[in-house]
RNA sequence: GCCGAGGUGGUGAAAUUGGGAAACACGAUAGGUUUAGGACCUAUUGCCGAAAGGUUUGUGGGUUCAAAUCCCACCCUCGGCACCA
């Protein structure tokens, strides 16, 4: 009887006891393979069944690779710092740490249980000093390039979470984590300028191997837009403003400035404004407003004159009006827009709404005497309906009329810029990435403030600043970090001067600590350097990183980002830190649904294990649909999968009855009665399995397993060649069965008979030392096939040929068979259409035989 | 609204250089085995039809000897972004 608990335990702790899966640091780099997956966060419910997921498929491609004959680095650890632990810790009355470890210990446990290949040794717990010393230090280099900055920035502000947020952590105006209403609040922060690297960020997602979606979610979250930026002098004033534009061929239609509430110019010109008073309600008001609250009114747009001030359209020096309003954003572009309302629907709907001049001054090109898709303005009355946003010829634009939209572009943004009033620009909508959390879960900001000196960091040879102890964790709102709390940890000397001065009391956005962590498990017990060199230059790039697709902005961005300014720093040679990236599918509870404690649909991993063996779970979690595709968890599906194991374990225990059949030398020495279609089979199933292993197809690779079983179970006898050939297929998905069966058949041989304890490496040769099966090209191909033969392109018949039929002989078979005759008769045979291999089509054009699709539309007209 | 992915049996899905639609599995039905249940084995299983045969890949159209696959239009689902000038 199959029973995977037993041995899944056994294999797990020989596995452990030999050391099968540690990773040895040497082999030329083209030899090792680093495999990666994200590493989990510790939270306090561990993992079910779609957790999983990625990281079965990450240790199928390990094990293959494995045997490939490639060193490889399969490592794991935790992303420890973070809100949650502190949280509990506050609502549980325990240190965070301790509840951190308490979870990592349990994590740790449900993956020895999948049978998973992590080097353990390499383990790496982004909440210890021996690895956030390196976070500190990674926060120094980029502060000395000038890359960290402190600045007074109206900030994404979680009033529940009491921190803080970058806006990758905004998600609808709510905080990402709690769900509550984020605030803006202006204070003192520290960012990382990852905007100095979009261009950098946009342009390498070219040589990667990532999914298509993800790279468009970089791109778009990047933003980058090219245009002129514009001076718009200001009538009676030494004041200009300038604007950011797309689209220069509009300007003979802008009408209008708009500029936002945070605009310079209106406390610049306040003596000039005639409704000052006016204007500054409008300001306060909009401060007021959240995130959503500016979100839910994208339809109704609000804003107000700024009266007596004036600006001069450049290109034709009239004089237009401005408004302040908060549909412009002070930090895209310059914070300013001219508004053309014939030509930018948003401008439109102000225009409108204020009663302001349209000029019209694109025309579209009409194609074949109709206007193009997504219809321009029309004009009803003398109004406009809509603006019209496409592309065509310029009117209305003095000497520019009649010319391209998309040449004039250039040409208007050209002149100007001669002029001295324009010049090339681009912008990013990406913007820099605030790392200041005020709270005490993090790697602390390794800074010192000195009144004299102003903002020192901390010497590196004093690094880490150690995350102090201390007994309340309640941050204390109003934005202030609990360690202020903490005299001994925040009175410390300047480093400059000596005097006295105070830390920085902030931590790290955990993002920062997972920005760096694959460089680590490189070398991950180096206390000299954050990796050793020739170590990085070993491993890294990562060949294969498998997580979930929710960090393809954030995790992913950041982690690109810093292994750019490392590269820059000269601390690493390559510039992407993932080669190629996959994503797993979400596995949602029986019900549909997103598996989530509150609903009652988690299906957790020690449940599963214990009824049906890991072995089971991990093929069946394969099997259910493509890697990367999200499905639900059906109870029942899995049976399939255990029925599928129980297959193989039977068929081999027959094999063990044969063999000691063959020790008494009553079955030949070839077990097998010569097959040569079933040997074809195999050489088809090890090519299927190792293309679909390559390219995490594992459903199908599973697929062609069962199929060759089903064979295999059919077979009087078989060669123990063949049971090797099956069992080393299987192993990357079954690792536990498989290699139990391995031993056996081994053992059959008579090579050795096991009692599993004690043993070392040498001794006992896993299967997953072995070599993969390599399959012969000419032996995929089917030596006899099953012909097609079509009748004006419907299947007649089918007859059983030789692969390499002649068109001619084809046509005689075909012609002979009664079965085809019938269809034709008499009638002619306008012509006979020949795929080598797969079919014949015989196309007869006869009255009777009009495709039905021909007397459809007969009778439709 | 924009960007991306997708839409195939009762279910998860397979087939994408254009060439047998539904592999593999689940479920269901019938039979065998069993004291019974379970497990296992055999057969059937897209739909209509007694059969011959017809018909079927979101909808409509097109190209082709031949379309799930290519082209055009539309509908729907999921994911992301969203006043980005």
């Amino acid at each position: 009887m199959y029973n995977p608990q037993r041995i899944e335990k056994k294999w797990q702790k020989i596995w452990g006891k030999t050391g099968l899966y540690k990773t040895a640091d040497k082999i030329k780099r083209k030899k090792n393979f680093y495999c990666l997956d994200m590493f989990p966060y510790p939270s306090g419910e561990g993992l079910h069944v779609g957790h999983l997921h990625g990281y079965i498929g990450s240790d199928i491609v390990s094990r293959y690779f494995k045997m490939k004959g490639f060193n490889v680095l399969h490592p794991m650890g935790f992303d420890a710092f973070g809100l949650p632990a502190e949280n509990a810790a506050i609502k549980r009355k325990i240190h965070p740490k301790t509840w951190t470890y308490k979870n990592i210990r349990l994590i740790r446990k449900q993956l020895r249980t999948i049978g998973a290949t992590y080097d353990w040794e390499r383990e790496i717990i982004t909440c210890e000093p021996e690895y956030y010393k390196w976070t500190q230090w990674m926060f120094l280099q980029l502060f000395k390039k000038g890359l960290a900055e402190r600045a007074k920035v109206a900030c994404n502000f979680c009033p529940s979470c009491k921190t803080v947020l970058a806006n990758e952590q905004v998600v609808d105006g709510k905080c990402e984590r709690c769900g509550s209403e984020v605030i803006q609040k202006e204070i003192e922060q520290w960012l990382f300028k990852i905007t100095d690297y979009a261009e950098d960020l946009l342009k390498d997602l070219e040589g990667i191997d990532w999914p298509e979606r993800t790279k468009t979610m970089q791109r778009n979250w990047i933003g980058k837009s090219e245009g002129y930026e514009i001076k718009f002098e200001i009538r009676n004033s030494k004041f200009e403003i300038p604007v950011f534009t797309t689209r220069a061929d509009t300007l003979f239609g802008a009408t209008y400035l708009v500029v936002a509430p945070e605009h310079p110019i209106i406390s610049n010109l306040k003596s000039q404004i005639s409704n000052l008073k006016f204007v500054e309600e409008y300001i306060e008001q909009s401060k007021r407003k959240t995130e959503r609250e500016r979100l839910s009114e994208v339809k109704d747009k609000t804003g107000v004159e700024i009266k007596e001030v004036k600006a001069i359209n450049p290109v034709n020096n009239r004089e237009i009006p401005i408004f302040v309003a908060d549909y412009v954003l002070f930090h895209y572009g310059t914070g300013a827009i001219m508004a053309v309302p014939c030509h930018d629907q948003r401008d439109f709907e102000f225009a409108r709404k204020y009663n302001l001049p349209m000029v019209e001054v694109i025309k579209p090109i009409l194609q074949e005497k109709k206007l193009p898709e997504r219809a321009p303005l029309v004009v009803s009355d003398g109004r406009f309906e809509r603006a019209y946003e496409g592309e065509g010829y310029l009117t209305n634009s003095g000497r520019f009329d009649g010319m391209n939209s998309e040449i004039a572009r250039q040409e208007i943004g050209a002149g100007l810029e001669k002029k001295g009033l324009a010049k090339k620009r681009v912008h990013y909508k990406l913007r820099d990435w605030l790392i200041s959390r005020q709270r005490y879960w993090g790697a602390p900001i390794p800074m010192i403030s000195c009144q004299k000196c102003g903002w020192q960091p901390v010497p590196e040879k004093e690094l880490p600043v150690l995350l102090p102890k201390i007994k309340d964790y309640l941050p204390v709102g109003e934005g202030k970090s609990p360690l202020a709390k903490s005299r001994k940890f925040v009175e410390t000397t300047c480093p400059k001067c000596g005097g006295s001065a105070q830390r920085e009391t902030d931590t790290m956005d955990t993002f920062v600590c997972s920005s760096w962590y694959y460089l680590r498990y490189a070398d991950p017990k180096n206390d000299k350097k954050f990796a050793a060199k020739e170590k990085l230059r070993s491993w890294l790039p990562v060949d294969l990183y498998v997580g979930g697709a929710e960090h393809a902005v954030m995790h992913l961005l950041y982690a690109r980002f810093f292994t750019k300014v490392l590269k820059d720093l000269r601390r690493i040679s390559f510039k992407e830190p993932f080669l190629k990236l996959r994503h797993q599918g979400t596995i949602l509870g029986p019900d549909g649904q997103k598996m989530s404690k509150s609903k009652g649909n988690v299906i957790p991993i020690d449940e599963t294990i214990k009824k049906y063996g890991a072995d089971t779970m991990r093929l069946y979690e394969m099997f259910m649909g493509p890697f990367e595709a999200t499905t639900a968890w059906d109870t029942r599906g899995i049976e399939g999968c255990s029925r599928f194991l129980k297959k193989v374990w039977k068929l081999m225990s027959n094999v063990k009855c044969q063999m000691s059949l063959y020790r008494k030398r009553k079955f030949s020495r070839n077990l097998n009665v010569k097959n040569e279609k079933l040997e074809r089979l195999f050489h088809q199933t090890i090519k299927k399995v190792t293309e679909d292993i390559e390219n995490f197809r594992f459903n199908t690779a599973i697929s062609a397993l069962m199929i060759l079983v089903n064979e295999l179970v059919k077979q009087p006898a078989l060669e123990i060649r063949s049971l090797k050939l099956v069992v080393k297929l299987l192993s990357p998905f079954a690792p536990h069965l498989t290699e139990e069966l391995w031993q056996k058949i081994r053992g059959c041989r008579g090579l050795t008979s096991t009692s599993w304890r004690g043993l070392t490496l040498p001794e006992f040769k896993s299967i997953f030392q072995e070599k993969w099966p390599k399959y012969k090209k000419e032996l995929t191909k089917e030596a006899v096939i099953t012909f097609i033969i079509q009748v004006n392109g419907k299947v007649r018949d089918k007859i059983e040929v030789e692969a390499g039929i002649s068109e001619e002989e084809a046509k005689k078979l075909t012609l002979e068979r009664e079965k085809v005759k019938k269809w034709f008769g008499s009638k002619e045979i306008k012509k006979f259409i020949f795929v080598p291999g797969k079919l014949i089509n015989i196309v007869i054009s006869d009255n009777e035989f009009v495709s039905n699709k021909r007397i459809r539309l007969f009778v439709n007209s």
